[in-house]
DNA sequence: TCATTTGTACTATTTGTAATAGTACAAGAA
DNA sequence: TTCTTGTACTATTACAAATAGTACAAATGA
C-alpha cells in the first residue's frame, strides 16, 4: 500500500487516503476481500496519527468501499451491482459539467474534450483487464 | 447576477462565487467586456463581506476570468485562445481520472459513462450557440 | 480462560483557513 | 476636488483538521 500523501496539501489528510484507496480499487491494483493495513500499521507507515487513518476508513466504510471486521482487520469490499440506477447517474452530472467549465477556461474546446475523455476511457480499459 | 451561495457548505464562500462566475462564462451568460457587479455591490446583495467578494475576484483575476480597472469597474476578460497547448491538456487529466474513478464506485461502468459524457456535452452545445 | 489484535470512542490541544469588522489608501473618472 | 472602486492591513471570531493520549469492545487464537 503506497500511497502518497502531502501533508502540506490543502485538501485533508484522510481526504486524501480516501481518494488513494478509491483510486487504488477502481484501477483493480486492489480486489475484492483483499486485505489493506490496519490502522495502526498505515499510521505508522505514514507516520500520521492512527486516529486519521481510522477517519479515512470510516469514510470508506461509509462508501461501501471497504468492510472492517473488528481484530481481523480491514478488506476491500465486494463491489456493488446497481447499474442503471437514474438517481446514481445523476451524481456524476455536477462532475461532468465541473469537467466542461474548466477545460473551457483551459482553452479547450467541446471537440478536443471529447478526444481527451475518449483516450482516458480507452487507457483505463488498457491497464484494466478484470472488469 | 444571481449567484446561489450557500453560507453552510463546506466550500468556502469565495470558491463558491469564483465557481459560479467561471460557470456562467463557460455557459455563456456572461461574454468578454459584460461588466459585473462592483465588489461592494455584490457584497450587499448577497450580504457578505466586501473582503471575501475582492478576494474571489483577485482569484478570478488571477485565472484570467475577468479584468479589473480601477474605479471603472470589473469586466469579463477576453477569452484566452491558447489551443492545442500539450501542457494545459494534461491539467485535465486528474478531473477525468476522478470522473472514472467516481463513476467505478456508483457501479457506472465505462460504456454507460461514454454515453453521459456525450449526453452531457451536448446538452452544452446545445445551450451555448455563440461558441 | 486469557492475552493479543484491531477497530472504535472520547477529551484536550494546536494549527491553519475562512469570514467578518473596521479602517485607510491609491488611482482613475466626472 | 469629489466620488467611485479596487486594494491593503490588522484584529477577531469560528470552525475543521490533525495530533496526542488514553481507554474500551469484540473477536481471534493459544
Amino acid at each position: 500500500m503506497h500511497l502518497n500523501i502531502d501533508p502540506r496539501s490543502s485538501t485533508p489528510v484522510y481526504q486524501q487516503i480516501v481518494d488513494a484507496v478509491k483510486n487504488a480499487v477502481a484501477r483493480g491494483l486492489y480486489n475484492p476481500g483483499d486485505k489493506i493495513p490496519t490502522v495502526r500499521e498505515m499510521a505508522s507507515e505514514l507516520t500520521i496519527n492512527p486516529n486519521t487513518i481510522a477517519k479515512a476508513y470510516q469514510k470508506l466504510e461509509q462508501e461501501g468501499v471497504i468492510v472492517t471486521m473488528r481484530s481481523r482487520g480491514t478488506f476491500i469490499a465486494e463491489r456493488k451491482a446497481s447499474p442503471g440506477n437514474e438517481a446514481l447517474k445523476k451524481l456524476l452530472k455536477p462532475s461532468l459539467d465541473r469537467l466542461r467549465v474548466d477545460a473551457f477556461h483551459l482553452g479547450i474546446g467541446p471537440d478536443e474534450l471529447k478526444t481527451l475523455f475518449l483516450e482516458t476511457m480507452e487507457e483505463w480499459e488498457k491497464e484494466r483487464r478484470d472488469i
